[in-house]
RNA sequence: GGGCGGUUAGCUCAGUUUGGUUAGAGCAUCUGACUUACAUUCAGAAGGUCGAGGGUUCAAUUCCUUCACCGCCCACCA
């Protein structure tokens, strides 16, 4: 049983990928004996690849529920893809492109198909990068937001909200991408900042009045960042109270290039003080337009096809792009010396989250859901910590949407996804009256309820992809059958998530599970910060900043990754690919620990590996001080990184580990037992420690603790079903870790001294320990490992020779921690430069003492400060002045 | 425009909830060490007016307030 000279991650890796898969290690059955512990994955998109995104965050929920399966519960972790409407169709309109064809020229069938056939193939990249990563899912579970009894959950919620009145068919101003030509929901469309012109241009009034006299006041300019809308624009509004323009309410005006009169009507949306105070009114283009057209019942113009390009009701401008449109109209308008001017304006423009097409909103008829209902229960969840968010302040994000929440536009004008469940008779013209209500229904119907014609066309739409997410936690679990994994598993447990997708998904889902339910749908929701390169850009393929996780995963390992990402992370995650040499470093340090141990424990190694209950043959009083040290300093890092966990604090959880394993265990347990591993009772602790500390990072960094933990251990079938440790206080020693300190503090104290006065090792230190007496005995007794750890050939430890004023030689030394070390230092160093240091030091101390001098002598502190301060307060006045005296009578030795 | 967060060592961040010794890590820098588990290592050193002003207090990095700068989210002012 011997580890390998170097340890090589890619081969162990994949080892234990190999062994967990066929052993079905991860697998979750309801088991009634045990506690359920559900975390379903944010399904990655079907057309994903790994990025860093993916693997904090599957890291992440791996950790969890890696360490909620060693904590004996039985744990699932649901894995599944989504989808992803649009961004799928677009890879496979990509690849026909590349053939000249496009999804309207091989129709939809053929459409589907291919996108079938794209899933087949491709659609599992993304689960098997995760499963790399170490990722604990139940895989054979996977599910696909598409499988048919997926889509079975998705037509059961539609015609559910359909019939409760939650679902409506109506005509809106939405967000339409001219280049998917789909609608996207608000969440769909980005806003982004963009450097725009405002264009000020003049509309004539039709019948100026000559009475007026004054030829300045036949036309109202009116600006407008998107002038091309004009030849959609049915009114000009203004503000009622506006005096400049209450005159012209209700006069008409004509519509340059148009030449269609409309009329000027007034309305309180409009603000005098933006532009010139009057707004040409667009209602087939713009929300605003469309809702002031309904209150005084304008004409609707649409002026574009679902491409964006002009339309006939464009006139000359037909077929023009709606950018190229926009040129022509402005030198147009210029031409005919009716453009008064063009500002720069700084506005928003909301582009299409996928392909980055400027949105352009549009007059449709979609699907949407009624959301108030819907968000109330979710809004109340939140608000009285039903469900928790971390960290907090995203509560307050959460809430913030969910009072404004606005309807959801759920139908996309695309092919790839779930087709709306809604059947229209088109047939026999003796029913037309009836039959213009839409048949909504799960399974196509036959014929039509009203009219019995058999001539039905389905909806041509498809739903948006969230409205079949959304549903993941429940409908990954079979609902809407019911069945014993949906009793047992749900509701799930925690939620893990990047914040971009706190609206998109995790509040819906909140709104299904209460809807569906009854339920919450998890307790939790964890929200991370965003993967970022040193700089603190997004890391994007277009930037090329990227870091390729398989490629950090083919250099340092799967583990190194993990490791690295998590200890980087904050808020917002930094970095650059030297940050991941931490966690290969690590790997590294515990495959090199593990192996001293090995080699030196050979000869109870076997036995050890057998015994469930190691600790049971640990006798704490035959065990010397750093073995006790050592094992309350890991049952002490035990619950730290457990309560750590727990409370989602993962960086820290690492942190905490490797100051143990690291800065514990290797720095000082191995190199003070290294010289005594003969002794049984040493085997036997370092063991014993080895496999706990392994236990305890196993979720953190899976492989290599695994791979260790397989030669230590041949009980167990693999760590990663084995038993989180439980705290043993019996082994529990308290004091050994103060006393410890007084070994480590002299050991450092005696390292200082070397390289302060650069000692060599061959020469003999007397030790003058100003302590208590029981330290003393302390340090006899390990004056051998002192000696060994501090590199000098002797140490002599005295008490009894602390009388400083007969150590005549001088004597300079230095205090560390609980105790003080002096050394004779004649011909070591130069005295009057010591002089000079010491004198300083005096100066410095001095003046601290003076400072709480006049602290304690403010009577306003005294009488108000608690007791314990003052205490404190005086306790460091009295060794700042013990210690200002032996420094004045150390100086005294030296003149 | 509304909301939320941040500003602590050269860099990345802890700490501040509940004010109280000398404000902590890691990386980077510098100095030492070839100590046969590990140079992917070990031992040290240096580095801070805790963004600025004001307030509360015996005491403020911590609480309150104003300001500056940075970031994120939401939003129909054309």
């Amino acid at each position: 049983m011997e580890l390998s000279t170097k340890y090589n991650p890619q081969e162990t890796e994949s080892k234990w990928l190999k062994f967990w898969k066929d052993k079905n290690v991860f697998h979750a059955e309801p088991a009634p004996s045990k506690k359920p512990f559900t975390i379903v994955i944010p399904p990655p998109n079907v057309t994903g690849i790994l990025h860093m995104g993916h693997a904090l965050n599957n890291t992440l929920q791996d950790i969890l529920v890696r360490y909620k399966r060693m904590k004996g519960f039985e744990a699932l972790w649901m894995p599944g893809t989504d989808h992803a409407g649009i961004a799928t169709q677009n890879v496979v309109e990509k690849q026909l492109a590349k053939e000249g064809k496009s999804r309207h020229s091989v129709g939809r069938q053929e459409f589907l198909k291919r996108l079938w056939a794209w899933k087949e193939e491709n659609g599992n990249t993304i689960i098997s990068q995760l499963e790399k990563l170490g990722s604990s899912c139940d895989w054979p579970r996977t599910r696909f937001t598409m499988d048919d009894e997926y889509s079975e959950a998705v037509k059961e919620v539609f015609v559910l909200l359909y019939n409760k009145g939650l679902i409506y068919r109506g005509e809106r101003i939405i967000n339409w991408c001219p280049r998917c030509q789909t609608a996207l929901s608000d969440e769909e469309a980005e806003h982004k900042d963009k450097n725009g012109k405002l264009y000020y241009i003049k509309y004539p009034i039709s019948h100026p009045e000559r009475s007026e006299g004054s030829l300045k006041k036949q036309h109202i300019i009116v600006a407008t960042t998107r002038p091309e809308t004009m030849l959609g624009d049915t009114a000009v509004a203004v503000n009622p109270k506006d005096e400049r323009y209450i005159k012209f309410i209700d006069k008409t005006l004509v519509l340059p290039l148009v030449g269609r009169e409309i009329k000027v009507i007034s309305d309180d949306f409009v603000a005098a003080e933006f532009g010139t105070g009057a707004v040409k009114v667009t209602p087939a283009h713009d929300p605003n337009d469309f809702a002031m057209g309904q209150r005084h019942q304008l004409e609707i113009v649409n002026i574009m096809h679902p491409d964006a390009s002009i339309n006939e009701e464009g006139g000359p401008y037909k077929g023009l792009d709606r950018f190229e449109a926009r040129k022509r109209i402005v030198a147009d308008l210029e031409a005919q010396g009716l453009l008064v001017k063009i500002e720069d304006h700084k506005h928003a423009v909301a582009h299409c989250y996928r392909c980055e097409t400027i949105v352009e909103p549009r007059l449709s008829k979609q699907w949407f859901v009624k959301m108030k209902p819907l968000a109330e229960p979710a809004l109340e969840a939140v608000q009285k910590g039903q469900i928790k968010i971390h960290p907090g302040h995203w509560a307050k994000v959460y809430v913030n949407w969910m009072e404004n929440i606005q309807d959801w536009c759920i139908s996309r004008q695309i092919w790839w996804g779930h087709r709306v469940p809604v059947w229209y008779c088109v047939g026999d013209d003796h029913c037309q009256l009836k039959c213009k209500e839409p048949i909504v229904s799960k399974t196509a119907p036959e014929k039509c309820p009203h009219c019995g014609s058999k001539n039905l066309k389905q909806d041509e739409d498809v739903l948006d992809t969230w409205f079949s997410s959304w549903l993941w936690p429940f409908a990954t679990l079979g609902w809407p059958k019911t069945n014993e994994d949906l009793k047992y598993f749900y509701p799930t447990d925690t939620l893990m998530t990047a914040s971009e997708i706190l609206f998109f998904w995790v509040a819906r889902m909140v709104m299904a599970g209460y809807e569906f339910m009854g339920k919450k749908p998890f307790s939790d929701v964890l929200i991370h910060g965003t993967v970022r390169d040193a700089k603190g850009r997004k890391m994007s393929k277009s930037l090329g900043n990227a870091i390729d996780p398989l490629e950090i995963i083919e250099e340092y390992g799967a583990d190194a990754l993990r490791y690295s990402l998590i200890i980087n992370s904050g808020q917002d995650i930094f970095i650059s690919k030297e940050k991941f040499e931490i966690g290969r470093n690590f790997a590294n340090k515990i495959w090199n620990a593990s192996r001293l141990v090995f080699m030196n424990c050979g000869s109870i190694l076997k036995e050890f590996s057998h015994s469930e209950r190691n600790e049971e043959s640990l006798n704490i009083n035959r065990l010397d001080l750093p073995s006790r040290w050592i094992i309350a300093r890991f049952y002490d890092t035990l619950q730290n990184v457990s309560r750590a966990i727990e409370e989602f604090r993962y960086s820290e959880a690492e942190t905490l580990i490797q100051d143990f394993f690291w800065g514990n265990y290797c720095d000082w347990y191995l190199e003070l037992v290294k010289a005594k591993f003969n002794d049984i009772n040493i085997q036997k602790t370092a063991l014993f420690v080895l496999k706990n500390a392994l236990k305890i990072m196993h979720p953190f960094i899976p492989f290599v603790t695994e791979e260790i933990y397989s030669k230590l251990n041949t009980k167990d079938e693999c760590l990663s079903i084995a038993n989180w440790p439980e705290l043993n206080e019996q082994l529990i020693d308290k004091v050994a870790a103060q006393q410890m300190q007084v070994i480590l503090d002299s050991i450092t104290a005696i390292r200082n001294i070397r390289a302060q006065w650069n000692i060599k090792p061959n020469e003999s230190i007397n030790a003058f320990v100003v302590t208590p007496g029981t330290w003393l005995r302390l340090l006899q007794e390990n004056c051998a490992d002192i000696q060994r750890l501090a590199r000098i050939d002797q140490l002599n430890i005295d008490v009894k020779a602390v009388n400083l004023k007969n150590t005549a030689t001088a004597l300079v030394g230095t205090t560390y921690g609980a105790i003080k070390v002096f050394v004779p230092l004649e011909g070591i160093v130069d005295l009057e430069s010591e002089k000079k240091r010491m004198n300083a030091d005096i100066m410095e101390k001095k003046k601290s003492i003076d400072g709480l001098n006049a602290r304690l002598n403010n009577p306003d502190f005294v009488s108000k400060a608690p007791v314990d301060v003052i205490a404190k307060e005086k306790e460091r006045l009295g060794s700042l002045n013990k210690e200002v005296c032996e420094l004045n009578s150390i100086l005294a030795n030296l003149s």
